[in-house]
DNA sequence: GTCTATATGGGGATAGAC
DNA sequence: GTCTATCCCCATATAGAC
């Protein structure tokens, strides 16, 4: 099956998810997204009831339920929850980096659509919190204020090093996947000072 | 001196970085920002030549000159670096948070604006890779991947809490600057498994 | 369901009066 | 330097033909 085959609505979610991964919500118009998926600009307004709850569209349809979203975290020791979250932002990361990217834009944009999205994204962070929280009381963990430090990991996990912006400043070959996760794992958990193994 | 009787340039400039802050370059119109600034609409076009013009002088007039732009990195050991930077980072926060939200927002949506933006900002990333890799040598920190490493210290600085839409994951009391500068340092030098003192 | 043609609104810029 | 009035463009949404 090409694309040209394809449901002619996930076609055009497709082509929306890439062009708002690439320009923003704002910048991407109508015309592009259905130019890009080879429909016609009507077909927006009629599939989805305009370009606002196309993107609503979007992200129910592409948003990935992750095994995070219904643990308990108490099931979890500490150090192991710290790293299930790692290795899973990092899988989504890297499953469907168009996604992330318009998480971030409109995170940072503080559009009025983000409300839609916590639902999908708080849960997350809620667990982590719960697992620094339980570590530091069990000793494993050292820190002073759980809210600066929860800050701190979200920000090393969420941090886009995809854009043009920062090419500069790589020297490396690009790491794989598993190495990033080891390597943000390892810093992490020194930032913890985890000393355990 | 009150607002109304500044500079109406710099009355313009200042309601700008205000509403840029808020809603973004895109979103912010110039009939809002001359209501904002008690002006007449016309006066952008006048005095800046557009409103795309506005924002490189608004950034110009704005931008800090920080010690570490004139620094030659080996006049400091790479510890003292790295506590430099997340001094200088946080100051730069508490004392324009309007202006690292708009350079954040430009970044995350890789405007065509970034291009001016880049050389304020780039010369302190550049120090830091050079600390880091000066102190992997002389065997104080610990890391694989440099580019990885340099990536997980920048977004934990940058990453902004500020955002109604972290509020629920806040439990605790703000934070001092110096508590944040100080559990910052930590978690960073943690992370690089830096043992001194 | 899909198309063309058009309505509607809003934004940036500017001509020309003061 | 500052204002009002207006121009022009472009985006979304939709009416109505097929």
């Amino acid at each position: 099956m090409t694309t040209g085959d394809a449901d002619i609505k996930i076609r055009i979610l497709s082509a929306a998810k890439k062009l708002f991964a690439e320009n923003g919500f704002d910048k991407t118009t109508v015309r592009q997204i259905c130019e890009e998926a080879g429909a016609n600009v009507a077909l927006v307004s009629y599939h989805f009831g305009g370009k606002e709850n196309m993107f609503y569209a979007l992200f129910d349809y592409y948003f990935p339920n992750n095994q995070i979203a219904e643990l308990d975290p108490m099931q979890l020791d500490p150090v192991e929850g710290v790293r299930l979250i790692v290795r899973e932002v990092t899988n989504f990361r890297y499953s469907d980096y168009q996604l992330i990217n318009i998480i971030q834009q409109e995170v940072i944009m503080n559009t009025d659509r983000i409300e839609k999205i916590r639902k999908h994204v708080m849960p997350m962070w809620g667990k982590l919190r719960y697992w620094l929280k339980e570590g530091r009381e069990q000793g494993l963990f050292q820190f002073n204020s759980l809210d600066n430090t929860l800050f701190s990991i979200i920000g090393t996990l969420l941090f886009h090093r995809n854009s043009q912006y920062w090419a500069i400043l790589h020297e490396e070959e690009r790491s794989s996947k598993e190495a990033i996760v080891e390597d943000l794992t390892l810093f992490i958990l020194g930032g913890l000072y985890y000393r355990g193994e």
